[in-house]
DNA sequence: CTCCGGATTCGT
DNA sequence: CGAATCCGGAGT
């Protein structure tokens, strides 16, 4: 299972986005591994698009944001709920892809149709925010398996309405049919 | 320092 | 449809 380069991460966002479903996103804690097929996304672009951290700058929280690919940014929603993207595009762009959901494949205790519940499935929280993802014990891999053939759909995102015409752009993807896809 | 609101989820 | 519940970010 080869681990997802740098290269593969510092690229045009909406393209890293795409090519990370059907990707195994992994979590190794306390000799417990933990691993889940990616089967919805959301692009955030950089610091323009309105609907990004990035957009309001370089703040503590969205430095990570900023910084090099391949990286984990991991923040608090309501207080209550963790998110996970994965830093894209070269260093100081701003971009980032939000995980929304996995299908289970290993280990998992728990719903995975959502970014939150995702992340608490996976034991993700704010610990793992800036973890580099080119490391042993949080990864992606590339499928194990062959490749198989999957339609895309594409959807404005979620949540985001405060962003005027931002909200209307269709950077929202899954995996068409995918059970595990937190809404259709 | 205070105040506001959120890339969500769950229960009514 | 409203509550839960914390903290980042903006303003004083």
């Amino acid at each position: 299972m080869p681990i997802l380069t740098r290269a593969f991460y510092e690229r045009d966002t909406e393209l890293v986005a795409r090519d990370l479903l059907g990707k195994v996103l992994v979590r190794i804690e306390g000799g417990v591994e933990r691993a889940g097929r990616i089967v919805e996304v959301e692009a955030y672009l950089g610091s323009h698009d309105k609907a990004a951290h990035s957009s309001r700058g370089m703040t503590d929280r969205t430095r990570v944001m900023f910084g090099p690919p391949g990286h984990a940014y991991v923040y608090v929603i309501y207080g209550i709920h963790h998110c996970m993207n994965v830093v894209t595009e070269p260093e100081g762009h701003g971009s980032a892809v939000l995980i929304r959901a996995l299908e289970p494949l290993s280990g998992i205790d728990g719903r995975t149709s959502g970014p939150g519940l995702l992340c608490k499935a996976m034991g993700i929280d704010r610990r793992l925010d800036a973890h580099d993802l080119l490391s042993d014990d949080f990864f992606i891999t590339s499928d194990p398996l062959p490749a198989k053939r999957v339609r895309v759909v594409k959807r404005p995102r979620i949540g985001v309405d405060y962003a005027g015409r931002w909200a209307k752009r269709l950077l929202r993807f899954y995996i068409a049919d995918n059970p595990n896809v937190s809404r259709k």
